[in-house]
DNA sequence: AATGAATGAGATTTCATTCAT
DNA sequence: TATGAATGAAATCTCATTCAT
């Protein structure tokens, strides 16, 4: 079945509808954030936001909705600004920082979605057990594979399995946000200079 | 409240008690590995394990208790064999590649284990809401910062911020395990090669 | 309470609140025939029909009210038509056969509403929990008995008890009925021919 | 999924089990009887078994579990009570009537039974929205149409299309039954002789 | 040592209905 | 006249846990 959102038949979105779709959605980021996927509920959510539990239905067909768009948006969101900082750049090593640098700066800035999401991310489960985003990191992985294997090409990077490396660095990417995310306290800024100067070395001509 | 297993005004565990609770704690990794942690309930584990459930509420004192089990159990014996290999080794460079290496391998070795094990420190939290782990992935960072403390000392390792290395290298090495773990179809061993030569890259000093 | 409809308060229903009404309880006897009595709600009627919700409880009381009219307007108009076929026979037997002929002339030719309007006489229950049509049906087979009885008092019939058999002719048909409304396949006319020739026996005097 | 009761896995049920689930059942049957199909919940099983309501989900998967078992024990129950009664007849004008005197018979003494098993057969629909017992429905006219064919070849019986004629007779039975059901005040008895006085004349040879 | 039975809390979801606009 | 929005009750069902045997 379609979403309430996507249903053709269904009008343009009034405004309060928008309103109140975005407040529920972020009102389940916190609560994910806070207490962890396994114990969010409609009911938490609703109390979040101050409404009744019969809102939320009446706004969304399911759970897995709420959840899947307080994930989706916020990749899409992070993925556009990430974007555009790698296009800015013509190295593949210039690339390369950009992505890593752009990406820690802009979850960084917003802890929470970025905890929600990633507990989303690892913990939703399609029917069948699989984990449901296992196409979209995939994806990612792709990209990045692209750039290195170009960075090679080029004599930018050295020699190294590049689609092994893209995901090397994508899991320390998140790793390291995470870290920060669980640890308030981290110094993130100085987390990522350390890790852009960490993947620099693993993977630049230079240092070989 | 103590456990039963630790209570001290229990008698010795007998052997059958100790066999129950080992098939127990089995059963429920793998119900983990395959439902993952949201949806392993007592039902699936005995379902898992041919028991009613009564038996393991006689066994156990509540859910948390054997998935902490689960976890710390694996984790320990996991931790004791790469402890042995660090011991094995001298210099620090060659102590972070028996590190990361036998880490691979260990937990290479046990799929199930390893993805409940990974499942359950992601998801399980006190009762206030925050990760009941944290502490254990801190100590096992305060470790590998020694080793790289050392190494930046003997002139073995280039300069960098060690604790946040430490990090890096802890989280890219179970992000590469994940990648495994949840496809099965990953060559391990080559992964496990692109990652330690990965690492030397980053840190080893006739690299800079 | 009374309905909106019949609230001697309120002014003649518009062309348009007639419209729409009829389309409501149109939509309603769409769904009662699909998914049944027990599964038949205001959003799946509305669904249907292609409005909101909203629009449903403007123009109507109740769900209660919507069935009521499904049932009873088609009811009413089957009488009708029945009704004219029997004042133009003289003869009990005749009267008997246009009624039984007719009846499943009239619902055979609509048979979506036939199938709503029998669930919901099956189903349709008072607050206290009794049949909310016995009456109406009541009525049928005090109609038909008379009609037996003058076709007994005229000789034309054989002796039984009247009201019993009324009541075993009307179960009859709409036993027929529904299994042809339940198996589009069955071929009603012929059906129809077999239902008057077994009845036409039962109580017909040339047979005994 | 299969039922707990069929689960090969599971040991033989307890006289406890066997007792507990029989209380559901007829408590679940008088519920249906009383407030019908649609209004039949969890809630007043419970409450009418004196029980809560997590007992009736402890021994059963679902509730269309428990109303399948209502309809279909006692229609298996009843259907062995005719079955002997048919066996116990040679010629198919006996065998009619054996069948549906003893049809009268048996229902005629378990009305709040009757009454759940004919509104469950009525209303439960499968997921699709197609009725549920349609196929149990079809081999009873098989059944019957068998021994109406015997009977005509045989030239005990008119010549009538069988098969109609069976469907007749059954849904006249029927019929006959749901109205004694829900008038408590009808002589049963004496509906009976009417019921077979109408089927033989409608079927006999002697009377045509 | 084991387990079947029971329970009540809480989960998601559907629903009829009310109300402000 | 219409409708989107909201609500709270009630539905089915899952669950961790307790208890008597």
């Amino acid at each position: 079945m379609r979403s309430k959102q996507e249903d053709p038949g269904r009008a343009k979105p009034s405004f309060i509808e928008q309103a109140r779709r975005a407040q529920i959605v972020e009102a389940a980021a916190e609560v994910v954030a806070e207490v962890g996927y396994a114990r969010t509920s409609f009911a938490r959510i609703a109390a979040k936001a101050g409404i009744s539990k019969g809102v939320i239905t009446y706004h969304f067909d399911s759970k897995d909705e709420i959840l899947r768009l307080v994930a989706t948006e916020f990749f899409a969101e992070g993925w556009r600004y990430i974007e555009a900082r790698i296009a800015a750049e013509e190295t593949a090593a210039g690339q390369v920082r950009a992505w890593i640098g752009s990406e820690l700066e802009f979850f960084g800035a917003h802890r929470t979605r970025f905890l929600a999401m990633s507990d989303i991310i690892a913990n939703h489960r399609t029917e069948d057990g699989s984990h449901a985003y296992a196409s979209e990191l995939a994806e990612e992985v792709d990209g990045l594979t692209e750039i290195l294997r170009r960075g090679q090409h080029d004599g930018e990077l050295r020699p190294f399995d590049a689609r092994s490396v893209a995901n090397i660095i994508l899991r320390c990417t998140t790793g390291v946000l995470e870290t920060w995310a669980t640890n308030p306290e981290t110094d993130l800024e100085a987390e990522s200079v350390v890790l852009l100067d960490f993947i620099d070395h693993a993977i630049g001509r230079k240092h070989s």
